[in-house]
DNA sequence: CCAGAGTGAGACATCAGTGTCTCATCTGGG
DNA sequence: CCCAGATGAGACACTGATGTCTCACTCTGG
């Protein structure tokens, strides 16, 4: 029976979220397929890793279609993005660790269409009167890659309820933690 | 002449901060010293990474008590830790991907008496009023390393001044990305 | 001055992960 | 039914990192 190639890449996925040294052998278990057909779709560790990188993106920008960032108000467009990427957020954690590795190397150019599309969405918040103006974009989708980090984190540790994995970050991100006194 | 365990260990500190996956041959390059004296000082990779650990430990510490949790507005203790523990940030990151390798062994209980002493900060921030009480301390501590993180990022690849670092994260872990009516 | 400790350089074996190949087996379409 | 293509299992060699050992050199203290 043909692979599906697609399954062997979210299986490998799920798997390397969990332990990002995971052998190709362990790959090709944990997919349920043999080590030589898991070489023969994916010719090499780098290969699926670029492949994964590829799944990233492409989960991201769903989630960021998705998530319309251009309607409603700011903190909305934030809440539904949250909410959108929490699936992916594992996998960005992986890719994110590894893309450290690719020093020299080019980064793929489809990180860097996520980052201004995000960073728009901030500065939409920012000129719009909604968010304030001292942290920049950049900063701001910075600061957010990283919150979904801890919350993937928590979560994977069992410290915290995929329930709460939203509520979470929206809540810190946009409300920080101090108290209001309004309302 | 005998060579001074501490400067190799911060050099190795130094450049796995910057490259994880150095080799053995490269950290002892990185501390002037040969790859055989490395190797008699830390039996392995392990036992080194080990040292870094009970280093980074150490040092973190030294910025809780450098910044005296216990005095003034637990805003202004959250401002001093930040400003305090930045040194740190980058080995703390690269200790914290290398510690998701050691998943069966168990964890110097170092890191959960760090995690205890920041999280009674937030704790008495939220005992006082001072912050918001929907956000759980061990949240906070949590989105605080994830912000680290990030924060360090920023610096490192040069996307962010060294200078901006415990502006950015204090005022986003405190304050939110949200403006304030109030002020 | 001399002995001993510490170091640098290099050789060597080992080990894990990987890339590659072969061959038997299985499946599906003509 | 039969064949072509795909898969699984295993063997084999290669590579990079590592652990270990030896030997020569350089300090330093007695």
């Amino acid at each position: 029976m043909a692979v599906d190639p697609d399954h062997v890449l979210r299986a490998a996925a799920a798997l390397l979220t969990r332990k990002s040294t995971a052998t190709m052998d362990e790959v090709a278990k944990a997919a349920g397929i043999s080590r030589a057909t898991l070489h023969r779709h994916f010719a090499g560790r780098d290969v699926l890793v670029r492949a994964l990188e590829s799944l990233g993106i492409a989960e991201c920008e769903a989630a960021l279609d998705a998530a319309r960032l251009d309607e409603g108000t700011a903190s909305d467009a934030v809440r539904r993005l949250v909410g959108a990427i929490e699936p992916v957020a594992g996998l960005l954690a992986f890719l994110y660790s590894e893309n450290q590795l690719f020093e020299g190397e080019e980064l793929n150019a489809g990180w860097t269409l996520i980052d201004d599309r995000i960073s728009a969405l901030f500065r939409r918040g920012q000129l719009g009167g909604e968010f304030r103006i001292d942290l920049t974009p950049a900063w701001l989708t910075e600061a957010l890659y990283g919150l979904l980090a801890s919350g993937a984190w928590m979560v994977h540790s069992g410290k915290g309820a995929p329930k709460d994995f939203q509520h979470m970050i929206v809540e810190l991100l946009l409300g920080g933690a101090l108290r209001r006194e309004e309302s």
